[in-house]
DNA sequence: CATAGCCGCCTTTTT
DNA sequence: GGCGGCTATG
């Protein structure tokens, strides 16, 4: 095998590589971590080992990449295609990789290969039921919470079983039912969540060594991209594939693990040297995408994270603008300003599709996209309104589900009436009942409808026409996608009452977004060797709107600051650096979270190359309320004299106490001051908004963020105070 | 049984 | 400020 390395080892390419990119792409067997720092061409070695791999004799079929998202694994496919080394390799996500092996191995995961794929408003329907079915109250047992708990729960590996024998408490017992529950559901519906495709596998690869072996055979060579980001399942999925050969070359940055919330544990990477002794580590820490200036800040920020692997950041490019901090009035002059900053840079050359803007929530596009519309700036959102979560896409594809899988009955239920045709509550309530009663699923009970006594002979006749068309478009079912859904799209009188509704508002995007859906199904069938529905479907569910971002308009580019992992642009907006959007205010005092907060931070920055403008307004709304803020406790990290640096505005108005209802100039003795953040144990998070010193019966006024203002005893309020101010 | 309008909960981030 | 679920009304 060395002598084929050493064919790669004479290629020019090869050579152009630094001695640690070198390394990294040359060590053929065995355990492999490469700590790469951003901007330091780690795509660039993961493909150069592709090819190393083939070179030394690896047939491409048995090498399986993995990364995170679908986009990074096109990126992947394109540039080892450009190596001439794509076909055969899987290069996936975990969860395709899991659709995979669960559909192959359905029998001894215990599910049926055609199973459905809840998205996370599926779920949200299931988990209120459930909540329901466990007799509890959904106000106090929130599904969304619950939901959260449960993804938690089986991120962790912990199933329903190994959970209900550790909940001790209240909550957690019933969490415990309310848990169960929710997957008796799901597997009534044949259905699994985005959790439980990793979960079953590394189940499944735990029981069932044979199968583990199996795949070990099939994928000897195993790569994962961002490491840091495995969480509990996907880091025992990668290491039981593995185990068989260890040869496992992983690649991850510690400092830019940004999925802690969704169980990424960034201790899997910490500890892959105790778990591969053999393990070669190689550092790669020579930056070539940013500016010393920009990298400068970068390394200032996260220096103050203390859970991390010392790297540096080395730049390798010549000194360039200055990194600018700005402060504004607002959110509406921010998004403003930024939009003539773009102006100034396309006046200067730049083109738009070297531009980005960054921010923390989603919520914080639509300033930003309002501003550039005025401006008549062309900007695409990474991620905006998903193209599968709109109202038509979704009933479309759940007609799609319920013939592929008639026991999904999520879906079944959200188009058994859409478009109307009279099958109301009642009589889905009864068909409900009598399937129940008589063991069989609802999809089914539909079919004896005829036979069930408690339903009107209009409820039979109308359920006949819906089944009887199900079946009819059932006997279509050839494999190919798009005739399917056109055939659909049709006859369930779909396309009929889009159209009414499309002619009313002269709107006839629903329309032409169910084209857009037939169209992709089209390509589907196209490309793929032996389409079918099942398949369709089970990919389709992993797909988001992420996937659609184009790099080559003249536009600039939108996006959450998580979106923006793995990109890079000339020119980067970073807005509301403010105490509780960065740092979010959901974090709270959480000293690792807020440390997940500053890498987030840290992401956004080493994504610019030469210019990087962060900023931050006096005040904002969020979520209809005007809020003085506090500038985000990060500012003062980067390194920048901050004061200094800080352009104050022209048009900055001074602070003016906008409601007007306390006197600013508070004691320093008082125990609390206007628009300091506290938590309550009922209200949550609140800004105190007035102080009535009455000794020991102190009453403070607190305006919470459900919107509701409370005047509390100080006594009896037990308030906390929020750290991370402002210093 | 269908619809309009109201109420409450919600939003961090993604597969 | 927005969506989904629930209720009152036709």
């Amino acid at each position: 095998m060395t002598d084929a390395s050493g064919y790669v080892m004479r290629n020019a390419a090869f050579k152009q590589l630094t001695p640690s990119q070198q390394q990294a792409v040359s060590q053929i067997d065995g355990p492999l971590l490469v700590i790469a720092g951003p901007g330091s061409g780690k795509t660039r070695v993961i493909t150069y080992r592709i090819a190393a791999l083939i070179e030394a004799g690896v047939k491409p079929y048995n090498i399986c990449a993995i990364t995170f998202t679908n986009k990074a694994a096109e990126e992947m496919r394109q540039r080892s295609e450009a190596l001439g080394a794509s076909s055969g390799i899987h290069i996936s996500t975990f969860h395709s990789l899991c659709v995979r092996i669960l559909r192959q191995y359905a029998d001894s995961a215990n599910i049926k290969s055609g199973f459905s794929i809840f998205d996370t408003k599926d779920q949200s329907k299931c988990v209120r039921q459930a909540v329901k079915d466990c007799g509890l109250d959904t106000s106090n047992f929130a599904p969304a919470r619950m939901l959260n708990a449960i993804s938690a729960l089986k991120n962790n590996l912990e199933d329903v079983d190994s959970f209900k024998a550790t909940a001790d408490d209240f909550f957690t017992k019933s969490l415990s039912l309310v848990y169960s529950r929710y997957q008796d559901i799901l597997s009534k519906n044949d259905a699994v969540d985005f959790d439980d495709l990793l979960m079953k596998t590394a189940f499944l690869l735990r029981d069932n060594p044979d199968i583990c072996a199996a795949l070990g055979e099939r994928f000897k060579y195993l790569l994962v991209d961002e490491y840091q980001d495995t969480n509990q399942a996907q880091y025992r999925i990668a290491n039981s594939i593995a185990s068989a050969h260890s040869n496992i070359f992983v690649t991850g940055d510690p400092d830019q693990s940004i999925y802690r919330w969704r169980g990424a544990d960034i201790r899997n990477i910490l500890v892959f040297e105790e778990d591969w002794p053999d393990a070669k580590v190689v550092k790669l820490e020579e930056n070539f995408r940013s500016t010393p200036n920009i990298l400068g800040v970068a390394d200032k920020l996260i220096a103050t994270n203390r859970r991390r692997k010392l790297k540096k950041l080395i730049p390798t490019r010549p000194q360039g603008k200055d990194v600018v901090v700005n402060v504004f009035n607002d959110e509406a002059e921010e998004a403003h300003e930024i939009a003539k900053q773009i102006e100034k840079l396309v006046a200067e050359g730049v083109s738009l599709r070297d531009v980005a803007v960054c921010y923390r929530v989603n919520s914080m596009s639509r300033i930003v996209e309002e501003a550039l519309i005025k401006n008549k700036i062309a900007y695409q959102i990474v991620r905006g309104v998903e193209f599968y979560g709109r109202k038509e896409i979704r009933d479309m594809l759940a007609y799609l589900k319920v013939l592929a899988n008639p026991s999904d009955e999520v879906s079944l239920l959200r188009i058994i009436n859409t478009p109307t045709r009279g099958i109301g509550k009642t009589t889905i309530t009864r068909v409900q009942q009598y399937s129940a009663a008589s063991n069989i699923s609802f999809f089914e009970g539909l079919g004896k409808a005829q036979q069930i006594d408690s339903l009107a002979k209009a409820a039979k006749s109308k359920i006949a026409v819906f089944f009887n068309m199900m079946e009819q478009l059932k006997t279509g079912l050839d494999g190919k996608v798009a005739s399917l859904a056109e055939r659909v799209f049709v006859e369930s009188g779909l396309k009929k009452s889009f159209q009414i509704v499309g002619a009313k508002t002269q709107d006839d995007s629903v329309l032409e977004n169910v084209g857009e859906l037939i169209n992709a199904a089209a390509k589907y069938d196209q490309q793929t060797d032996q389409p079918s529905l099942v398949d369709y479907l089970q990919q389709i569910s992993l797909f988001s709107d992420v996937d659609v971002y184009d790099p080559s308009t003249e536009r600039v580019a939108l996006m959450t600051l998580h979106a923006a992992k793995g990109l890079e642009f000339e020119n980067v907006f970073i807005p509301g650096l403010e105490e509780g959007i960065l740092p979010h205010e959901r974090c709270g005092t959480d000293e690792d979270e807020i440390e997940e907060e500053r890498r987030l931070l840290f992401v956004g920055i080493t994504r610019a190359k030469s210019g990087l403008y962060i900023s931050y307004a006096k005040y904002r709304t969020i979520r209809g309320q005007l809020l003085h803020t506090i500038p985000s406790p990060f500012l003062y990290e980067l390194g920048l004299n901050f004061s200094e640096s800080v352009q104050e505005n022209q048009y900055c108005y001074d602070d003016i106490d906008v409601d007007n209802d306390i006197n600013d100039n508070e004691q320093p003795t008082q125990p609390f001051f206007r628009d300091q953040l506290v938590r309550h144990r009922k209200f949550g998070l609140g800004r105190v908004k007035g102080f009535e010193d009455m000794g020991g019966n102190s009453i403070v006024t607190v305006k919470f963020n459900t919107g509701q203002t409370r005047e509390l005893m100080v006594k009896y309020a037990g308030l906390s105070i929020e750290s991370g101010q402002a210093k």
